[in-house]
Order: structure tokens, then sequence, then C-alpha cells
DNA sequence: ATGAAAGCGCTAACAC
DNA sequence: GTGTTAGCGCTTTCAT
């Protein structure tokens, strides 16, 4: 059985509180005792009970996180990074993955909060913030993830959606293509910005939108590769087909090459591609992919450092909105082999 | 301020026992009382805290879960089918990313037993078991997950990677290739077995061995797939280099099949490569690698039935191996278009 | 069928 | 400096 305050106390015939003003350093111990207790911690391999100590002091040192999916790449990094700058201040990182279902991520809202969570990172993939009213009640700080979510003045971390479609936009601009399409997504912020800033950037180099050069796809509705292909197929059979895509995601943009390879099309000559996320194995892909980087690590560490400040602060301060710049990463399918 | 067992019982001039007693559906209890008991709960919203039940019943319904890599995607997977199956059986997923460091995973160990995990999971980076100790000392179950270490008598559920590598290199014999390679990994059980079925399956085959046809990297010195260029580039560099080769996973492979192109072979015509894991994005690699897919899913499903079971066991049974078969795919790296 | 008593291992206030 | 007294919110055992 592992050893408890109480134990050491006994065996030091002090009293339990002593021992427990030592483990969390307070000053007003004997130089003399404290040393004794911890010489006898190190000795009894004392660990202390965080479910007891969580119960008592009502902090658990826990951050909670809820993801769409883990096996999502973006996602994980995200964990990752997270995970491990939460470490670094002896916090730890509860996990779930809410199957890209609303109702498990609600599920998981509640779950988390009743094992104490200190705060919330939710990456949601519902479609309004009511469900982070549990938070609420609970007193727990909240931060959103990615994802922004409509009618809430919450905490929010992610990326320059907006910016990532201008950026992909204009490179494909500077390319000198003007038939510029986009496969996009729906039903989450960073679709709707991405596709603005896309707007955008179209508007600023003077090109009349076409609607028929946006296609939305339903990605609840299946492997997004596959939705891209279809998407790309789409596009070149109509008459007015594009000379560029910025595809919403990686995935998409995959799916939607492969698409205009076996439509007999040249990738970037013909039709030039641009993803987002910026996949591990973009460089590898049948045609290397070009891509916005959403500087991953970066977020987790802003997030950590978000949650982290919401828990040490008394009074809930105003809601912050942190968004990080992206990039565009240039390869070979809106490379220089280009026209 | 969330409501607690006390709130309800009072709410019904009840004891809070009963109401403790309907929470947990023990059957001393009136229907009628039940009733009003249940109303006020949902009427009140009440959600216990796991906390306080941790502490008082001994028992968290949590799992941890311990993996070098987070970002890895056979983890993510392998996180993903756990999470969803404990869900079912309302546990809750502690995740732990150890950075692919020995002293990070013997900390998060330490960690999620101090947090009072029920069960622990490891895919561990160590190179021996002591680390486990700690969990004995606990009385906490523990699975070994993907990667057996020596001198362990522990529960292990992992692929059969003997017959992983056996089945990577039948496949390539069965193209009539001769001379095969294997780039491999060192330090882990699934290293080591993995290159134990190529040289079964070679010895099979009546192929003697050649030791300047197998290169083991230290995937802890750096990127995989630079590591899988290299080593392929030595290959090839040899007078007698081979005609098919067998990596130890997909991201080796990749580097490798980028590094055979560069030096003018034909992938699979010159030489064909086979990964091991198969990556999500196989398929749309430069060339679509074949590769040895581990059931990943599956590995979850098993993981987390074990760990309940162990849970559920009042003495701990003999520990139990659980292999689950991998399965070849083909694609174009090894495909049809070999010679 | 109901509830009183004790306690899980720890922290938080306040005495001495 | 040190220790005492009270809990945190729940479960467990055992009376009634």
């Amino acid at each position: 059985m592992p050893t408890r305050l109480k134990d050491i106390a006994n065996a030091l015939d002090v009293s339990l509180v002593t021992v427990s003003k030592v483990l969390r350093g307070k000053t007003d111990v004997s130089a003399e005792t404290r040393d004794r207790i911890l010489r006898k911690m190190e000795e009894l391999n004392y660990k202390p009970n965080m479910i007891a100590r969580g119960l008592a002091s009502g902090r658990s040192l826990t951050v909670g996180l809820i993801v769409p999916d883990i096996a999502d790449p973006f996602f994980a990094e995200l964990a990752r990074s997270l995970g491990a700058h939460l470490r670094r201040s002896q916090y730890q990182l509860l996990l779930a993955s809410a199957d890209e279902s609303a109702a498990v991520e609600q599920h998981e809202i509640e779950n988390l909060l009743q094992r104490g969570v200190d705060a919330l990172l939710i990456a949601s993939c519902q479609t309004n913030a009511t469900g982070l009213d549990a938070a609420l009640r609970h007193h727990t700080p909240c931060v959103l993830l990615d994802r922004m979510l409509p009618g809430t003045q919450a905490n929010f971390v992610g990326t320059d959606d907006v910016l990532a479609g201008r950026l992909a936009t204009e490179h494909l601009f500077s390319l000198r293509r003007r038939r510029i399409a986009h496969i996009g997504s729906e039903g989450t912020s960073t679709a709707t910005d991405r596709l603005r800033g896309y707007r955008e950037a179209l508007a600023a180099g003077r090109i009349p939108p076409d609607p028929a050069l946006t296609i939305t796809c339903d990605l609840h509705g299946g492997r997004p590769d596959l939705l891209g292909h279809d998407a790309m197929r789409q596009l070149l059979e109509r008459p007015e087909h594009p000379d560029a895509v910025f595809c919403y995601s990686d995935l998409l943009a995959v799916g939607a090459i492969r698409a205009a390879r076996e439509m007999g099309r040249r990738v970037p000559e013909d039709i030039a591609v641009i993803g987002c996320g910026n996949l591990p194995l973009s460089a590898y892909l049948e045609v290397p992919l070009s891509s916005i980087d959403q500087g991953t690590a970066e977020l987790g560490e802003h997030a950590s450092q978000l949650a982290l400040e919401l828990i040490g602060s008394k009074v809930p301060p105003a809601p912050k909105s942190l968004l990080v710049p992206p990039r565009v990463v240039v390869r070979a399918s809106t490379g220089a082999s280009a026209v």
C-alpha cells in the first residue's frame, strides 16, 4: 500500500498537519523537523494522493481537453503540445475525443467537469455555445480551441483563419492564376473564416466572385479525401473550370489532386492546388502538397498559458481571443514548375 | 454551485445515504422514494462528484494510457479506439504522451497512479520493466501495449510482430525477389520481432541471410523519413544491392522510396518496398505504399476489454498475452507492375 | 426500507 | 513552530 501522510507523521511522532505543511512548502516549520520529514518521505517513497488533495483543496491540477477526433493529425499535435506544456506546470491533461459527435462532446464536457478539471479546453463540434453552460455552473474556466462558437463571449485560441484563406488565395493569385476555386467545408468558424479570406483575396485581386467555383463539402458525410475527389471532379467537368484550387483541408486537397490527375490534368501546370493544415506527410505525397501551416505547437503553448492564467485569477478576466498567424508552405502542387 | 447529494436529501427530507443508494442503483429503496429522488436529481441537475466518489470508493472509473508520442498516427488511433470503448463502460481515459523519453514516461506512470487510475495501459519506451513496480505497489492492474518489455510477466496486447515481419517478407518473396533487405529499428520488442519474422521468412525461402542487407536505425536519432532515406542510400550504394526492402515502419519506407527514386531506381520495378503500420495516407504517397496493417482499432478494443476485466477481478489473474494478427495491404510499391 | 456512524487522505482555518 | 478541529462529497458497514 502506498504511504500516506499519516504514516510519515506516526513514524516521526509529529502531527499530520506538520507533514502536510512541509509537503506544500509552508515556511512555518523548523528547519530541523522539515529535514526529518523530507528524509522520511524519501525513505518511504511518499507520493501525495491527488484524489484526496483534489477533494480537500478544490483544485485537481488537471486540465480537460476535448477534441473532435484525436486521430486527426492536427488535434493529435495540439494535444501533444498542450500536454507537454501543462506537464511543466505540474498539470495533467485529461483527454477526450468526441468522435465528431456533438452529443458525445456534451457528455464529455459534463464528464470532465465531474472529474473536477481546473480548466476546460474545447475544440468543439457543436453549433452553439449552450453546452458550455455546464462549465459556468462549475465556475470552471473554459477556452475554445481552433473553432469559435457563434453567440459566445468565450476565451479563444486558434488560427487566424481569415488570414489563412487570404494567404492561400493570394499565393495562387501570385502564380497568375485567375480562375481560383475553393473546396470548402461548413458548420465551423474555421470553414466560414477560410472562405471569407478566400473571398477577400479575390476581391483584392479584382477577380469577380464566381459561385460555380465554390464547392462546400459536408465533412460529416464521410472520408474527406473522397469528398475532395468528388468536388474536384465536379469542378473540372464544368465548362469554365478553374486553374487553381484552395482546399479547406489537406485531406480534401489530397483527394482533389488524385481526381485531377485521373482526369488527365497536370498538377500544378493545369491546375494548382493548395491545402490547409500542413500534414506531416505533405512532402511525400504523389504531388507534394503546398499548404497553410497553422503553427500547431504554438497554438498548444498559447492555450496552456491561457488556461493556467485563467486558473490563477480569482475573478474571471474579460475573455481573450488569441489568433496565431498561419504561413504558406510552398511545395510542388503550386510549385516552381507552374506555368 | 453544483448540486450535491446532501442538497437532494435535504430537499426531500430523506437521508443522504438513501439518495446515494438510489444513485448507485441499490434495490433496498421503496419504489416511491426512488421515484421522488430520481425526479429531484433530474430537477436539480445532479451530477455526482467523481473526485469524492473516487476517494470514498477507492475506484476512480478512470484508465490511464501512456504512449511514446500521441502525434504518431498509430498511437493516436489506438488512443481513439481505447477512449471510445472505455466510454461505453463509463470509464474515462487519462492520456499522457511521454515525448519518447523514458524519464518522462516514468514520471507519468507515478503521476497517473497518484491520480488513482483503476488500470494503467503503457506503450513503453523504457528498456526494462522496473518502472512498473510503482503500479504493483498500488495494486493497480497494468497492461503493456504494442511493445513487450524484457523480463516481464505482464499483461500484453499488441501486434503479432513476428508474423508481421514474416508476412511482409513472404510477400516480397512471392514477387520473386530474392535479395530482400530490411531497414529496421532497435530497442523495442516490435523491432526485434519484426526482424525475427523477416529472418524466419528468408530461412523458409532458403535464402541465406546476408548481413549487408540489414540496416538498423536509431529512431531516437531524428526524423524517421530521413533515417529511411539514409538507409536506402547505403543499401543501394553497395555492389550487391537489394531488389526489395521491408521497412520497420511506413515513415522509414517513405524516406527509403524517396532515396531510391532520387538514385534513379524505379519502385517497384527495380526495388519493391513494403512498410509497416499502414498509415492513413499510404494510398496517396508518391508511390502508394504497401504495408502491414496492425488492426489498430481492434488492438484498442482488446486492450480496453482486458483492462476492464482486470479491474473487475478480485485476485489478479495470470498475465495474458493477446496478439492481434496483422495483414498485408498491397499497393503500388510492391504492386502489379512489379517485374 | 431507512439511516446513523465512520472514514477515504488530504487541506484550511484557527488555536496554542 | 506545532497541533487541533473541521470539513471536502461521497461510500461502506451495520443498526434499526
